[in-house]
RNA sequence: GCGGGCGUGGUGGAAUGGCAGACACGUUGGUCUUAGGAACCAAUGCUUUCGCGUGCAGGUUCGAGUCCUGUCGCCCGCACCA
């Protein structure tokens, strides 16, 4: 009899085994191919790692494993992704420094991940809060400045009045901060940028060559938001010059109005020289939009506010007329020139302000079918014809367009123009824990960066991390920091003590795996020629817009600067759904007990759900729902190992859906994958000599490894599992496994349940360790059983079953069916319109 | 509003245009047990009589969960980007 399969000893077993072999260490060896797999390194926060984590690890690590038995050199590797918030909140709480609360955590999170049995290079964990780490990122940064691409400017931020820290657009989700959810306000500070937008054309040119997602790659264009228009250069009756940028230059004879935003330099400057006559109205108007929140433009954005210019016009280019022009927030201050031409008869926006504020409609495109401008804005652009327009008068729209940046350009009137919604990424950030910014103030000299000799330029050992409430770092406070000599002049200058944003880390932390300990550059060059670029990076959507789009923007400048030899950093993406929880509230998920006796109170299951949602409020009706600590769904990892067994755990968390979908946590799920485990162990009684498949298990071996084999590549991890589970009952359904099945099975299953397998593998004497044998391989011809059961059909409708062989030709296998008694007796009398065979699956008799 | 995705048993989910519900969970019955929240075996979409079934209504096709049109619902992203 097998022993028991104590899966708590063998794995704690195997996990040393792998340390102390350093089974998983990756070294340069250019007589192999070489796999560089990633996964996003974590934050490493106090509440510990989240049942989350280990499905995107997990999945890249059954790749690793399968890489490695396939004869690949494998860079699989774990870092930490340190610095933040949340650490530094805690700190200032508990009265703990920072490094100490980041040391502790990082310790719980590596023997989690080390219980999970992931095969991680731990030579090269890295960690970004170390000093030997962060000196490279203020390298990368000095370098950015030397390139121009870093600069500090005064400017209107995003600022949470929660963090009490400025944030980058990419963190301001509903006008809320992303990670607080306290409302964002608008202040003028001073910031250091990141010129992310020199970029735009190459972060999106760039995707082309690369296997993204496709999610992923539209997000990234949308996100960076290229649109091609002109810009048309207005006058005014000032005298001034109102440049507009269109994406509609072909209506510019329906221009009937323009509008600025509140913002615009010409404003302040019409109101200076008394230009302006309703000048409290100006003013007023532009202290309110300046007040308001991100969240409440969000919200007032249906109802169209704005002030007409009292005292100054507009004059159309194109035909001299003069218009009047507005004020309002509609319009950006950061987008385009600030400032628009209004055409009303073909914009939906402009339409609506224009009604609002009794503008004339001009219709200067017409349609199809005549349009009823009353109604609604004509903006169909494909079969839209011009009308009203001059020299324009009977093209399409792209022909005007056109044949006016023709005339525009002729003019000095305007020109082509290429916008983006993308902005500079603000990169300064008020708090302690962050990477210092490498720069010092001269009086004499400015901005100067500090010599690269002198990084890493670490944090000062400080013991109060309060903001200030001006809105300055903590830093600011300790002036034996701060004060410093001038690397130009030698005088007295003072050091930056904004920090860097936690996006700075984690912008190129997959080239330091490369060469984790090197002290004379971010990573040498053989190691960055050797192993890169990363081949398969997995990691969530979440990151799409933020770390994903900042890495790419670094690694591209690194590419152009001659630091690395490739421009783009992953040559694949993939996401996973997240892991959500089941909610104890909803209807759906109480205790059978439980929802008859409610049930019985309330008539039915409908409206005890409508009780429900009273007494819980909306939440109530979604049956699945965000792991919460309120809720009390949160799952801890630890509980799932030490109960069920990491090889459970790893193979339930690839089980439990369609990776690349959110999927709800079951523990009672679970089960069923520990079931799995316990049958291939019990095998082990049962087994019998033989070095070839058996005939009745052939077929069954051979598709298997097809399968997993294929859906490891293309993420169907459930489906790989559920293969292998099917081939299980058939060799149940034989009653004995031989040597070569058993032996083909553990490695087929090994990348998922490493543990178990390295036992038995051991146990049966196959050879030890199984991380040192080959994939397992197929025959493509025996993928096949030679008959099969096909099924009969008339009309479409199954009416009998066929044991035909595999092979059979079109004609004898419609003869075979016709010849069964249903469907003789079926067809008898009737005329045969069309008779059809699909290979190895039915027969198809159409008859009336 | 725009863009992307998704609606399949009690549940998670499978199905290159070809027998819908693989593989699991759960449930029911059984075996073995002092016991079972263990293990194993059997059944399990609904109805059981023809039959009906992939959100709903049409269409294409010999054949539609899959393709097309419309519609309803849910999720995600963007959100006045001119």
């Amino acid at each position: 009899m097998s022993s028991i399969y104590d899966f708590q000893t063998i794995e704690k077993k195997w996990q040393s085994y792998w340390d102390e072999n350093k089974t998983f260490h990756a070294e340069i060896d250019h007589t192999r191919p070489k796999f560089y797999p990633l996964v996003e390194f974590p934050y490493p926060s106090g509440a510990g790692l989240h049942v989350g984590h280990p499905r995107s690890y997990t999945a890249l690590d059954v790749v690793a494993r399968k890489r490695r038995l396939e004869g690949y050199n494998v860079l699989y590797t774990m870092g930490w992704d340190a610095f933040g918030l949340p650490t530094e909140n805690f700190a200032m709480k508990n009265h703990i420094h920072p490094e100490i609360v980041t040391r502790d955590n990082v310790a719980r999170f590596k023997s989690q991940l080390k219980s999970l049995g992931l095969s991680f290079d731990w030579d090269r964990e890295i960690n970004t809060t170390d000093p030997g780490y962060y000196k490279w990122t203020q390298w990368i940064f000095l370098q950015l400045y030397k390139h121009g691409l870093a600069y500090k400017k005064e400017m209107n931020v995003n600022w949470c009045t929660g963090c009490k820290v400025v944030l980058a657009n990419e963190e301001v989700v509903n006008g809320v901060c992303e990670r607080c959810g306290a409302p964002v306000v608008h202040k003028e500070k001073s910031q250091w940028m990141l010129k992310i937008t020199a970029y735009a054309d190459r972060l999106i040119d760039g995707l082309d060559g690369l296997d993204y997602i496709e999610r992923v790659a539209t997000q990234q264009k949308n996100w960076i938001g290229r649109s091609h228009g002109a810009e048309v250069n207005f006058t005014t009756t000032t005298g001034d010059n109102l440049t507009v940028y269109t994406t509609r230059c072909d209506t510019l004879f329906g221009a009937t109005y323009m509008v600025v935003s509140p913002e615009h330099a010409l404003v302040g400057e019409w109101l200076e020289k008394g230009i302006i006559k309703n000048v409290d109205e100006v003013k007023a108007y532009q202290l309110e939009a300046s007040r308001k929140s991100d969240m409440e433009r969000t919200e007032l954005n249906k109802n169209k506010t704005g002030v007409c210019l009292d005292g100054v016009k507009g004059i159309n280019p194109v035909n001299n007329t003069e218009i009047p022009i507005f004020i309002s927030d509609y319009v950006l201050a950061s987008y385009g020139t600030g400032a628009i031409m209004a055409v009303p008869a073909h914009d939906t926006r402009d339409w609506e302000f224009a009604k609002k504020f009794g503008l004339p409609i001009v219709e200067v495109v017409q349609g199809n079918t005549p349009s009823n401008l009353d109604e609604a804005a004509f903006t169909d652009v494909a079969t839209g014809t011009l009308v009203n327009s001059g020299f324009l008068n009977g093209l399409s729209v792209n022909d005007a367009k056109a044949k006016m940046i023709e005339w525009l350009e002729a003019n000095g009137k305007g020109c082509d123009k290429v916008n983006f919604k993308l902005r500079d990424w603000v990169f300064s950030r008020q708090r302690y824990w962050g990477e210092p910014i490498p720069m010092v103030k001269c009086d004499k000299c400015g901005w100067q960066p500090i010599p690269e000799s002198e990084l890493p330029l670490t944090l000062p050992e400080i013991t109060d991390f309060e903001p200030g409430e001006d809105g300055e770092s903590p830093l600011a406070r300790h002036t034996d920091w701060v004060n410093t000599t001038c690397p130009c002049c030698g005088g007295p200058a003072k050091r930056e003590t904004d920090t860097m944003p936690q996006w700075a880390g984690s912008s190129w932390y997959f080239l330091r795996y490369m060469d984790p300990h090197n002290d004379e550059a971010l990573a040498s060059k053989e190691a960055l020629e050797y192993w890169g670029p990363v081949d398969w990076y997995n990691g969530g959507m979440e990151h799409t817009t933020l770390h994903l789009l900042y890495s790419r923007f670094w690694h591209n400048f690194l590419y152009d600067i001659g630091v690395v030899p490739y421009s783009e950093p992953y040559k694949k993406r993939t996401s996973h759904g997240m892991i959500l929880g089941l909610n104890p509230r909803s209807f759906q998920n109480l205790p059978a007990a439980e929802q008859k006796e409610l049930v019985a109170k309330y008539g039915s299951e409908k409206e005890a759900q409508k009780a429900l949602v009273e007494k819980y409020g909306e939440m109530a009706a979604h049956p699945v729902v965000k792991m919460s600590k309120s809720l009390g769904n949160v799952v801890n990892p630890d509980d799932i190992v030490r109960d069920y067994g990491a090889d459970t755990m790893r193979t339930y968390e690839m089980f439990m859906g369609d990776f690349e979908q959110s999927a709800p946590w079951n523990t009672a799920s679970i089960a069923g994958c520990k079931r799995f485990l316990d049958r291939v162990w019990k095998f082990q009684d049962n087994v019998v000599d033989g070095d070839s498949y058996r005939p009745e298990l052939e077929v069954p071996f051979n598709q298997t490894i097809k399968k997993v084999s294929e859906d490891i590549e293309t993420l169907k991890y459930n489906t790989a599992i559920a293969a292998m589970m099917g081939l299980l009952n058939k060799i149940d359904a034989v009653g004995s496994i031989n040597r070569k099945e058993y032996r083909d099975l553990l490695i087929m299953l090994n990348p998922f349940a490493p543990h178990i397998t390295e036992e038995l593998f051991e146990m049966m004497g196959f050879g030890s360790p199984i991380t040192s044998q080959s994939w397992v391989t197929y025959d493509p011809d025996k993928c096949t059983e030679s008959t099969v059961e096909i099924a009969v059909q008339i009309c479409g409708k199954v009416r009998a079953k066929l044991n035909v062989p595999v092979d059979i030709s079109a004609e004898d296998a419609i003869a075979l069916a016709k010849a069964e008694e249903k469907i003789a007796a079926a067809i008898a009398g009737k005329t045969i319109v069309k008779e059809l065979y699909v290979k190895g699956k039915l027969v198809n008799i159409v008859a009336k």
